[in-house]
RNA sequence: GCCUCCUUAGCUCAGUUGGUUAGAGCAACGGAUUCUUAAUCCGUGGGUCCCAGGUUCGAGUCCUGGAGGGGGUACCA
């Protein structure tokens, strides 16, 4: 008999005792977190009565007398499960069919142990929902990546410092969002589904609209959306949100990943530098705590061999200056730059000449971008969004952050002149490349001409801040769940068979039409 | 896409130059146990060694192909 097997004799073991595996449970919301009731006074006279409820991830059974960890978000408790302490039967039916991974919900008296533990002496347990399949051991954890992957929620629910993770996830991004907010910019939504993918070189994802029979790209950018808004007249607009991009995964890369961009009218490059330091010195004070060690300063974090310092102010470097310091080349030199690709084995052939500039920049120069380092002046043919720079128009008014040889931002001073970016756009179609828009957006142009304010955006790479500040190396890391290639998973628990309205059958056929949740 | 490494019980892992019936801990099952906490003690069951071929008297182990995954690389504002 297999495991499945037991716990389905168990779960019938419940129903047979009167208690029913998976009932709404709601006599729990009143309880109390257990992180609370741990820190509880558990030497009161007479003892508190505390309502607490959670997944049983220990047992110890001693016959009479049956010790128990409960825990839930916030922590772990024991329970002291006694048979004479406990309505009729309780006890045996609990001892008898109870897993680990089952959930509980239990009144009891706060208390002692002989050892001074703080205790939930059960007065009244109830079964809240049956665990069909055996968590992986929580104290050898759950290690295979793939499963870790395929199945978040076993890695969750075995592995403390994967939920801590996200938690730390969400609590930067809210800060992120109270920063910005801080600065009265304004949160918008727009667009996923893009009739041109732009705002960035990168291969959409193509999808379809039946109804008006539309070609619709997934968007790379939500740029273009959120500066006709600096048109319409809000001045500071962001947006925190998903963009799709059908490339290759790597640690760095998944092909659906967050991205915050935000639109700063009257600034330019400058002041998102200024900006961007100072958010993410407070976010390495504030969230990167456990990629720290003792004696670290509050601003740092490690990561492999390095430690990384995001204390203000960042280096602040030009390209053409990294580029002859890595590369020993001349950016705005056509020739050293091909004489560099040849040294550095990069196929020059069918690669546009920022293409191959910025091949260069990757081979040599990322890699020792290890500190916070603002990238500025790039070739304005790279930045086709961007002004040039007033005091040199060879170069864009742009710069780019890189952490540990990651690119983590890339801001620039907007382009607001509408035939020049008409001229750009027009050239970017004529290279016919998979990576570059097929068709003008003339909508986006007609948005310039109306007149768009001087501004400066930016877009920070959320996913790999929060890698920075989790002190973990790969993106699949701090993604709940990263892109696989699915696999057929077994169906080891069959529907119900039999009458509709026996018993056994419970609750579970009257959604059958798929009506989920959502509004509709 | 290419290179490379990995895949053994529910989980974490051993498994020698190819050699008997593939092992351990935890989990599970049966029993004992009224203060344990990685409880303890006695006993039991559990394997598509990722899949398919091949070499061999004999394959978890060697070879070929495939699958999934990790890393690298290519691609990637």
């Amino acid at each position: 008999m297999d495991a499945h097997q037991e716990r389905q004799d168990k779960r019938e073991g419940f129903r047979q005792a009167g208690h029913d595996p998976y009932p709404v449970g709601s006599a729990w919301k009143g309880r109390t977190p257990i992180a609370t009731v741990a820190a509880g006074d558990a030497d009161a006279d007479p003892p508190t009565t505390v309502l607490v409820a959670g997944r049983v991830t220990a047992r110890r059974d001693f016959g009479k007398v049956m010790f128990l960890d409960l825990r839930d978000a916030s922590g772990r408790i024991q329970l002291y499960l006694q048979k004479k302490r406990l309505p009729e039967d309780r006890f045996t039916t609990f001892r008898d069919n109870l897993d680990l991974g089952d959930f509980l919900g239990v009144t009891g008296e706060l208390g002692r142990t002989k050892t001074g533990e703080i205790t939930v002496f059960a007065t009244d347990v109830e079964l809240l929902s049956k665990s069909m399949r055996p968590l992986p051991k929580e104290h050898f954890g759950l290690a295979d990546t793939e499963t870790r992957y395929r199945q978040r929620y076993a890695d969750l629910a075995v592995n403390p410092e994967t939920g801590a993770r996200f938690r730390a996830r969400s609590a930067l991004v809210s800060d992120l969002r109270a920063f910005l907010t801080g600065l009265d910019f304004i949160e918008v939504e727009t667009p996923t589904l893009h009739p041109i993918a732009g705002g960035a070189t990168a291969r959409p994802f193509t999808t379809h609209h039946n109804t008006l029979d539309l070609q619709l790209y997934l968007r790379i950018a939500p740029e273009l959306y959120l500066k006709r808004l600096l048109v319409g007249g809000f001045e500071r607009v962001f947006e925190i949100g998903r963009n799709f991009r059908n490339e290759g995964l790597s640690p760095k890369h998944n092909p659906e990943f967050t991205m915050l961009e935000a639109y700063w009218a009257y600034h330019r490059a400058d002041d998102w530098m200024a900006a961007t330091e100072e958010i993410l010195e407070q976010l390495a004070i504030r969230h990167a705590s456990v990629a720290r060690q003792d004696g670290d300063a509050e601003t740092s974090v490690r990561r492999g061999g390095d430690r990384i310092d995001f204390k203000r102010p960042f280096a602040r470097r030009t390209y053409a200056e990294l580029v002859a310091e890595y590369a020993d080349t001349n950016i705005f030199d056509p020739a050293s730059v091909l004489a560099a690709a040849e040294r550095l084995g990069i196929e020059a052939q069918g690669k546009t000449p920022e293409k191959l500039i910025d091949a260069v920049f990757s081979a040599t120069v990322e890699e020792h971008l290890v500190q916070p380092t603002f990238v500025t002046e790039f070739p304005i043919e790279m930045c086709p969004l961007a002004k040039a720079r007033p005091e040199d128009p060879r170069v864009g008014d742009r710069f780019e952050l890189f952490v540990a040889g990651m690119e983590v931002a890339n801001g620039f001073s907007e382009l607001n002149d509408p035939a020049d970016q008409l001229a750009r756009f027009e050239a970017q179609v004529a290279v016919k490349d998979e990576e570059l828009p097929g068709e003008v957006d003339h909508d986006y142009i007609r948005a310039l001409s109306y007149g768009m304010p001087p501004a400066t955006g930016i877009g920070i790479g959320v996913d790999r801040l929060v890698m920075l500040m989790t002190g973990v190396e790969t993106i699949r890391d701090v993604i709940l769940f990263p892109l696989l290639r699915p696999v057929a998973v077994g169906d080891d628990e069959p529907a119900p068979t039999g009458t509709l309205d026996g018993d056994a059958v419970g609750n579970g056929v009257g959604n059958i039409n798929g009506t989920g949740n959502g509004t509709s």
